[in-house]
DNA sequence: CTTTGATGGTTCATTTTTGAAACACAGCGT
DNA sequence: ACGCTGTGTTTCAAAAATGAACCATCAAAG
């Protein structure tokens, strides 16, 4: 380890800013800091040195004789930063780079798919790292720069946007769908989820249009519900989004689309001037709002 | 005020720990930090910067594009600190520059001002900054590099080194000397500081070889005091290391030296290896002790 | 399979840094 | 002479940074 690294390296701000303006509160308003917080960073920078960078007179700071020696290394560092600077702006306001995208495995069968895929045709120079979990990426731990969140609400402390809200219905097979008649879901079964081995039954499912149905059968994952469901083992309640896309599933006869929740958007405040993230979430914003009717159905249920 | 300096420049020390280990714990031994710091410095450039600089894998971290772009600027502000440095070490390491001496007015009087001329002599590459004063010379604000004290002892958070035990007598002109006898002072008059207006006397002066004598005059300076006593208006406790020295002064008869204080040589910790601050430190403390019976003259009480 | 060591991350207490307010001083203008 | 402005310095509370202890995980070795 290195001489140079008993020195704090953002020093050389400070010592510029003195250098340059030849005071105190002159440098400290220059570099948008305090002036005790300028003069004692001086200070510590001087007593780390060995030396005094300034002699004060009433004139105010003069460069003493190593602080003129040590100028232009300063100026050098200086230099480097600000090249070092042009390379994150530019490469911030020029939309390339890899966006980092997190998203539940149920949105990986929805046509939100293909705005992805609009997406990176669009824009070629731009890659997609695109990560699906159910659990919530922390983007301030930079697990993804931007997560895209089935939910009621968002707590995170993130930039949140609402792109739609969504409707939830039954959905079964066609050869299923024979059987249903208009009976409150007497005989019909739910393909349910984490709900305990005896129970027949939920709060959502008694809330439904088949409060008589049955609870049976369990999944940890909607990918195995909606391929059951569509081969016939039970229904299922799924978003509209999801269930009206699948081609060997119908909504079940006798009832209306639930509420269920909406789809949100969510980045880091730090990133969202960042021009490829920026056109990310505009992009795909614009999309989904276009299509809301596929997320909100019609002839939802409102309370 | 520059983007760049939005970043914190120290930064780049930990940017550079983690690039060349590829992994936290090690980059933070590497800069002797603890690991926890390292990863949040860390954290915090990718935060101001927008991006990741490193992918976080199993085998450790892994520069992201922006990390090697990055990383080539890095090293160049590196380099310019490493030749920064080189400069103040190089500087300290040889006895050239400035010392910034403070001590009282007294020792302007005194042998100690051939001691500077003989250092300055035999090391003219090194200048004296020379400050007089009796107030205490703040060394942590940096006011001087080298402060002589005349002390009973030492406060301050500096690097103290007690130099010689100093006596103090009474003198006066040859011409008032021949008026004294041995009557402890009846009739003799010393000038005196800053005693009240009316008061004859002082405690000083009640414990002296003289407690019959009585004050008059008032000086606030040493400079007039010596002088003063040497035209003969009077007598003058003074260190004796000061009354001896003066062509018109004697010590007054009747008398023995009492006990006065102690000369310090005091530095800032921080620069005491300064190599040319350490040589005057060094020079000055060999030659005052060598003649310590200038100081502490022979015959002074003891208690 | 178990143990060990290395890894990154979390939590909490302590230390350090920062900003704001107040102060003292000098210079200038009225 | 007085008031104003700009200067650097001091003090204190709040914010930020740091280090230490602990934890969970994983890979390698026994």
């Amino acid at each position: 380890m290195h001489e140079s690294y008993s020195l704090n390296w953002d020093d050389l701000k400070y010592f510029l800013a003195v250098a340059r303006s030849g005071t105190i509160r002159g440098g400290a308003s220059n570099i948008r800091v305090n002036h005790t917080t300028l003069a004692r960073r001086i200070e510590v920078l001087e007593e780390r040195v060995g030396s005094r960078l300034f002699d004060r007179s009433k004139a105010g700071l003069v460069l003493t004789q190593l602080g003129e020696d040590l100028l232009p290394y300063a100026q050098k560092v200086e230099e480097e930063m600000h090249a070092a600077s042009r390379v994150i702006v530019g490469r911030d306001a020029e939309p390339r780079g890899t966006i980092y995208v997190s998203m539940p495995h149920g949105l990986a069968m929805t046509s939100i798919m293909d705005d992805l895929s609009a997406f990176s045709h669009q824009y070629p120079e731009i890659e997609l790292n695109l990560t699906f979990s159910n659990s919530i990426a922390d983007l301030t731990r930079r697990e993804a720069d931007v997560s895209l969140r089935v939910s009621s609400e968002v707590t995170q402390d993130v930039v949140g946007r609402k792109l739609v809200q969504m409707s939830q219905a039954a959905y079964c097979s066609r050869r299923y769908a024979e059987q249903i008649t208009d009976n409150e879901g007497e005989g019909l079964q739910f393909i349910g989820w984490h709900e305990a081995e005896e129970a027949v039954t939920a709060p959502w499912l008694q809330s439904s249009f088949y409060p008589k149905a049955t609870l049976r059968h369990r999944v940890s994952e909607l990918v195995p519900l909606i391929t059951l469901a569509a081969s016939g083992l039970g229904m299922a309640y799924l978003a509209c989004n999801l269930g009206d896309r699948h081609p060997d599933l119908i909504r079940a006869p006798f009832q209306k689309p639930l509420p269920y929740r909406s789809l949100w958007l969510l980045l880091h405040r730090d990133l969202r001037n960042t021009a490829r993230v920026r056109l990310f979430v505009d992009f795909l914003a614009t999309r989904i709002s276009a299509r809301k009717n596929e997320f909100w159905v019609a002839g939802t249920v409102t309370l």
